[in-house]
DNA sequence: TGATTCTCGACAAAACATATCGGGAAGAGA
DNA sequence: TCTCTTCCCGATATGTTTTGTCGAGAATCA
């Protein structure tokens, strides 16, 4: 149980493109942001399609083409970005699968809080809040490598 | 991104034996606790010895076995339950998974505290306060069926 | 001894996650 | 118009996890 590459690819991806639109408007190409972040390029470019179909990005096609946020970076929330990839984090199962009425008001009930409680942490955090971070860890903090 | 069936056949079928065993100590069959609750009997004859294992259960064979609670069952959390069966739900990736250390650093810190937030909702609930809601919500509640 | 009930390891089908492939469409510049 | 670049899109492949099933074995009781 635990997060899915598809939202921890995009994140950093969203990430790396704030980074480098901060004052600029100039697009960003796919192929620079996967290089960057170590990301399977052609596999970014489906995750990145998911974001533009949800409003979070824009593409530009041909030479100087690339991506730039649909809307403001620190309008993006890390809820935003997890639900465009793999769906609402619904922890409480579906009323399909949970067909026994006792389940649905016992158990769903806790599923259901426990998964707001997630979900809450993750709407807190913006694209920008997380961007911010890494440039004041990247200024005075550490600069070792593995 | 939702709860397994484990999960939820488990601790409905601990629910179950809460609600059968209060007052008495008598061990309950597998098989009548998966009648009960219609979940396949092999596949919780697995999941039973996972909690058994955990320290959850007792398994008593022979005519008149079955299983009990080898602690009291308001003691036993629904992330205990979780956590025999799924393993300790983990949000944050490995850091073998998360190589890059400004992802460690960044958003390595959002998914550390969104798994923090669901597992202490999950914590906080016992069998016994689900069976304890069984019975109230049987009492007086709706009786219609689906 | 024989019936009952849990115990255990292996196996199998289905679903899901993680990519990869190959062509297409739109825009920019010569 | 031609060509290059870059995003766009559907299909396919591969590996892992989930969700069970199967069959034999061990302990307990009458």
């Amino acid at each position: 149980m635990n997060v899915s590459s598809k939202s921890r690819y995009a994140l950093m991806a969203l990430v790396e493109l704030d980074l480098r639109t901060r004052g600029e408007q100039k697009p960003v190409r796919l192929t620079d942001l996967a290089a960057e972040r170590r990301i399977p390029e052609q596999y970014l470019e489906q995750l990145f399609a998911a974001l533009r179909r949800a409003g979070v990005l824009t593409g530009h096609r041909g030479v100087g083409g690339g991506f730039t946020f649909a809307r403001r970076p620190d309008r993006v929330s890390v809820l935003a970005v997890v639900e465009a990839l793999d769906g609402a984090p619904d922890f409480e199962p579906s009323a399909r699968e949970m067909s026994d009425p006792r389940e649905r008001a016992t158990a769903g009930a806790v599923w259901r809080a426990a998964g707001d409680a997630y979900q809450d942490v993750l709407a807190r955090t913006t694209v920008s809040d997380l961007a911010e971070r890494e440039l004041q860890l990247g200024a005075g903090g550490p600069t070792y490598e593995i």
